[in-house]
DNA sequence: AGCGGGTACATGCTATTGCATCTATGTCGC
DNA sequence: GCGACATAGATGCAATAGCATGTACCCGCT
């Protein structure tokens, strides 16, 4: 009898290729929109995905766990994440009334114009970064091959 | 006149798409791997990247900037991962003769034995979570798509 | 009403990351 | 050989991530 975990597959080299250009590539592509954020002194992606999760909510307002859905972010990151966008004033946190644990978090106007600030740089890094090096049905075929990934 | 950094850019949505099934499908996979190596007692992936390197390497040697360059690690994560490393006993570090601000990284027998531990986890969990969802044709179309975004 | 188990969120502690800067050495031009 | 600048690597400190656990509440059952 072998001893499965004790043996390598084998992994055929398209797939250990895939993979590596999937860390490669999002890590390049990320550390480049990361420093164009910085460089305009806009914080960092975190903090977009959550404010454009809550200023596409009705009423701007979402439950935490809700967030975390949509985001990926972890419950105890998120939880501070939250912390700091309120202490910059760009969203309030209230009470649920339906539900005693839950609270609730609102965008606010300075979290909306925030928003809508990161967005002016982030597009144009998405469009050098990413547009300038895919044409549109590459994009379309890469996205179709990604979504596969993550069935 | 236009002030081109006020104006957010039209991005088309197989770029966004295609940029957020990067982020996703990068976390969503990284994250499974990494859920499988921790449970089965073993490093983060970022050691495998290292160790990798050095036993690939000629006399299983290699100077930090290489590792650098070859793992897109930053010079102070990757200074400090070796001085992990090193408390682990997994590689050491010398002096280098010919350049005197250098140091040489070797791999040890326990580093290369971790190595081979690390990839019996790592290639089962790449099989699992990117050789069952991609056939070879499609992660061959994935890794040239991919490609075009880091050049 | 009370118990058991689950969900929502927060938090203390440790580990890692990021940033800025430091030390030491190398290289080039004079 | 000396000054100016670049390169290799380390490190103090602040910020963030990860982990384990805590608190408060909800729900279903008896």
């Amino acid at each position: 009898m072998s001893e499965p975990t004790d043996t390598p597959r084998p992994v055929p080299p398209s797939i250990t290729a895939a993979w590596i250009g999937l860390m490669r590539a999002q890590r390049i592509v990320l550390a480049a929109i990361e420093a164009d954020l910085k460089a305009a002194g806009l914080p960092p992606l975190g903090w977009y995905d959550v404010l454009l999760e809550l200023a596409r909510a009705t009423e701007g307002r979402l439950r935490p766990f809700e967030i975390e859905k949509r985001t990926l972010l972890t419950q105890y990151n998120l939880s501070r994440l939250i912390d700091r966008l309120e202490g910059k004033g760009l969203v309030q946190k209230e009470l649920s009334g339906e539900d005693g644990r839950g609270r609730w978090v609102v965008i606010t106007q300075d979290g909306r114009a925030m928003q809508a600030r990161m967005w002016t740089v982030y597009s144009r890094a998405l469009s050098d970064h990413v547009g300038r090096k895919l044409d549109e049905s590459s994009a379309d075929a890469l996205a179709g091959l990604l979504a596969k990934l993550t069935d």
